[in-house]
RNA sequence: GCCCGGGUGGCGGAAUUGGUAUACGCGCAAGACUUAAAAUCUUGUGGUCGAAAGGCUGUGAGAGUUCGAGUCUCUCUCCGGGCACCA
């Protein structure tokens, strides 16, 4: 029989469709595992390589999990707001609400044909009212603790995408999705207060079993740095300017000050005959866009004319302005240290102003005492030209500036962060609608819980205006309503919530689907959180991901969320590339399509083939004729089956060598499954098929060695073992099975193959018995007529035997 | 510029964490089957010298620690990703 797997994967996916309530998970009970896939946005385009990656990857955990007797929760669900469908629906002119549908059936269809595991009575839509009731009903709790709130700010405006950005989909100054360049705009917007949760969101990282590398970007995002604002006296004492810092120490070392040129004073500080030239400046600064100032790297800046002083030395600084400070960060000022800043000194090289070193550090003398050198040394070193602080500096010791400053009252510590608030109205169609009424008299005035959801009406004309107004807005009958406190006329919100809201919170909804009353039940949360395995790609690692611990935290001070985290693991799948390295594109032309793979060499194939390419969370090209391994792998089971079934009756002997094997294959497979180590499982199983098929040559095959190396590759290929195990005369499913469990006898070797080395070369391997003692090693190698040549007219300096494996004669 | 990854055969990648480098797979070569091809099976496959036995050499480059380094330390270099004038 010929291993025909279109019929065999059909038959399979029809009998677990008809019997899906056996991947159902219990509300309750011992061993829960919770493992999480991102859910995917269902695009028009399906399901690509990339997702069917990380999905095989949670499925064969699952799979694997269940037959360990876990409860498993492994749901799917749709996240199917946000501009990829709205920019889809406008191109082809059809309201989402009518396709988006569609493209979930098709998306479920398609993961259905690669026999995944997914717990469909889990299954949830952001975009459907039950749902996004619920992410409005979360976002008035936030309103109504302040966390959500509206302001008028400059914000990065996509003029394609006709809609306000929040700075995590800015990229190099370009929108995330679409790629055009963004503008400043001033626009009121709602916002959330991310920062408030700046320095939780950084300290519970350390809980986190991530991947380092998303734990620092995350880090790096919100950006903390503590330091000291100082103030310097402007000569004629006019006014102060107060520069952040986190390098008090090198105060001594400040030549010039400089002003952003947003900060308050650079238009007022210019004196006598540089009013003119400053003025002339920041006009023509002012006037270039955001994205021409930070594309240019030309150091520029201006002179003021103006004077301030010193706090410690009294002397005489000059204060400049120029484009590269930043008026959002700190204080918009900062202290120029040409010496031991690298800005700093790019500017003070330019425009001629003092270098004075002020801090000796130990580790970097030799680049420190080079012509014209700068330091950003790691350490501290000496402070010199200062009777206060001589001798080493340590971070008591800037410490001890830093408080000297502060007693003076030139001084006080501060924070500061990268994150700013999260920009949270989109003004476009396709999204939650703000729950918020505007009313004359009262303001903002949230919706009713009672009056939740407010549903987003159909409507035909759903072209963004570009105005900065919400589509919604045209549609009176929908706007206009009362106010729900004073009862007034009043208007709603219509603007609508960025993508990353539905996703903010879905991973709770899935532990309890269909409630009514509530998003989640608490004693279910409290069952099934935090995600244990959370499996996706490293792109969302500043966006959703930080977007969803924020709001896990907010849920967590309402105590509506058991835990301080949402998802415990996290895994990162590693792209896959296309077969010419380089990221799949359509531009590129380098798409892979799972259909075809799937029609030329069946599910199982792709679904190993995926996971056996390299890493599980290592980026690795496509090769499509490395397919061919895992197919012949496939059809050499199949084959082997089809002999045990006509041949089992044999009454055969144990074989040892094979349960050595079968042993050793048991143990790896489990523990590299626990490990995401998928690739080298399969090798593993690779080895033990063909030792099998040798072993069925010689007659020595027995029929329940082969079924508990199907139990090992269920997990990876479903279907296909699931036939076998059927042919084997089985009634039962596979699924049904225990994972199986390694005999450790087997695993023990009873003999050693002992390697010997003169300095540290290898000469020659012998075996002999697991128990023989050193010495008897030792004679018997150094008899052996090779070493004996080698070691002739050498003498032995020592001897070293490490690890029962090895014996290295170190001669002179 | 800064912060993370990473460089191992012709290719994708293994290596129990300091102990036989190149498992497994692809590709390639030779052979078997076939009228032939495909598929399948068997054998071989880092480089180099050698008829062979065997030797030398070999994990981006250079140095170091060690009886022993792909693995640890330092310097450099190249590739991928992220941040990007964050004081």
């Amino acid at each position: 029989m010929k291993y025909n797997f279109k019929q065999i994967e059909k038959k399979w996916q029809k009998i677990w469709e008809s019997k899906s309530l056996d991947w159902k998970a219990k509300d309750f009970g011992k061993n829960k595992i919770y493992i999480l896939d991102m859910f995917p946005y269902p695009s028009g385009d399906g399901l690509h390589i990339g997702h069917i990656e990380g999905y095989t990857g949670s499925d064969i955990l699952s799979r694997y999990f269940r037959m360990r007797g876990y409860n498993v929760l492994h749901p799917m669900g749709w996240d199917a707001f946000g501009l990829p469908a709205e920019n889809y629906a406008l191109k082809m002119k059809k309201n989402p609400m009518t396709f988006v549908p569609k493209n979930i059936e098709n998306f479920k269809k398609q993961l259905k044909s690669i026999g995944f595991s997914f717990d469909w009575t889990h299954e949830i839509n952001t975009t459907e009212p039950e749902y996004y009731k619920w992410t409005q009903w979360m976002f008035l709790k936030m309103f109504n603790l302040g966390l959500a709130y509206e302001s008028e700010a400059p914000i990065n405006f996509c003029p394609s995408c006709k809609t306000g950005l929040a700075r995590e989909e800015v990229i190099n100054g370009r929108c995330d999705r679409c790629k055009s360049e963004t503008e400043i705009r001033y626009l009121k917007q709602w916002h959330l207060k991310i920062t408030k949760y700046s320095d939780r969101l950084l300290d519970d990282l350390k809980e986190l079993n991530w991947p380092e590398s998303i734990k620092e970007l995350q880090r790096n995002w919100v950006g903390k740095s503590a330091g000291y604002e100082i103030d310097f006296q402007l000569e004629d004492k006019s006014n102060k300017i107060k520069v952040f810092t986190t390098r008090v120490d090198t105060l001594y070392g400040v030549t010039f000050l400089v002003l952003a040129p947003e900060h308050p004073l650079s238009s007022k500080i210019a004196r006598g005959d540089y009013y003119y030239i400053t003025d002339k400046y920041l006009r023509n600064i002012l006037s270039k866009s955001e994205r021409d100032r930070m594309m240019s790297r030309e150091i520029t800046g201006v002179f003021t004319g103006n004077y301030a002083i010193h706090p410690m030395t009294g002397r005489r600084i000059p204060i400049w302005i120029s484009e590269y400070v930043l008026h959002q960060y700190g204080t918009g000022a900062i202290m120029g240290v040409p010496a031991h800043d690298k800005r700093d000194y790019d500017f003070a090289t330019k425009f001629h102003l003092p270098i004075e070193k002020v801090v000796q550090p130990e580790n970097t003398f030799e680049k420190f005492s080079g012509e014209n050198s700068v330091s950003v040394y790691e350490g501290f070193g000496k402070l010199k030209d200062s009777d206060e602080f001589s001798g080493l500096l340590s971070e008591d010791a800037i410490e001890q500036i830093g408080q000297k400053l502060i007693e003076k009252k030139f001084a006080q510590k501060n924070v500061y962060y990268k994150l700013r608030d999260w920009i949270f109205s989109r003004q476009r169609y396709w999204g939650e609608p703000i729950p918020i009424i505007k009313c004359q008299k009262c303001g903002n005035v949230p919706v009713q819980e009672k009056d939740l959801p407010v549903k987003l009406p159909k409507i035909t004309n759903f072209r963004p205006t570009g105005t900065g107004e919400s589509p919604l807005k045209k549609l009176k009958n929908w706007v206009n309503t009362k106010c729900p406190k004073c009862k007034c006329p009043a208007e709603r919100e219509t603007n609508t919530m960025p993508q990353w809201a539905g996703s903010c919170w879905y991973y709770l909804r899935f532990t309890d689907p269909s409630n009514k009353k509530e998003f989640a039940n608490l004693s279910k949360l409290k069952y099934w959180l935090p995600v244990d395995v959370y499996i996706g790609g490293a792109e969302h690692a500043v966006l959703h991901l930080l977007y969803a611990r924020f709001w896990h935290k907010v849920l967590y001070d309402l105590k509506l969320v058991p835990t301080k985290e949402p998802f415990f693991k996290l895994v990162n799948q590693g792209m896959i590339l296309g077969e010419d390295n380089e990221k799949m594109s359509k531009s590129r032309g380098n798409v892979v399509s799972p259909d075809n793979i799937i029609k030329n060499f069946g599910a199982d194939s792709l679904r190993m083939y995926e996971m056996f390419m390299g890493p599980f969370d290592s980026a690795k090209p496509w090769m499509t004729d490395g397919i061919k391994g895992i197919y012949r792998f496939l059809n050499n089971a199949f084959t082997l089956a089809n002999k045990i079934t006509r041949t089992h009756k044999h009454q055969i002997e144990e074989d040892k060598e094979l349960l050595v094997a079968l042993n050793k294959t048991i143990k790896k497979v489990g523990e590299d499954i626990e490990n995401y180590k998928f690739n080298t499982a399969i090798s593993q199983m690779m080895e033990l098929i063909d030792l099998m098929r040798k072993k069925l040559g010689e007659k020595k095959l027995d029929k329940k060695h082969f079924e508990t190396f199907l139990k090992l590759l269920f997990p990876f290929a479903p279907h296909i073992t699931s036939e076998i195990w059927e042919q084997l005369g089985h009634n039962t499913l596979l699924d049904k099975e225990n994972f199986p469990e390694y005999n450790k006898k087997y695993l023990i070797n009873e003999e050693k193959i002992i390697i010997a080395q003169i300095n540290g070369k290898r000469r020659l391997d012998l075996t002999f018995p697991a128990e023989t003692p050193f010495e008897e090693i030792k004679t018997t190698i150094q008899k052996h007529p090779k070493i004996k040549a080698h070691l002739k007219g050498k003498r032995i300096k020592k001897t070293i035997f490490a690890g029962d494996k090895i014996i290295n004669f170190v001669t002179n």
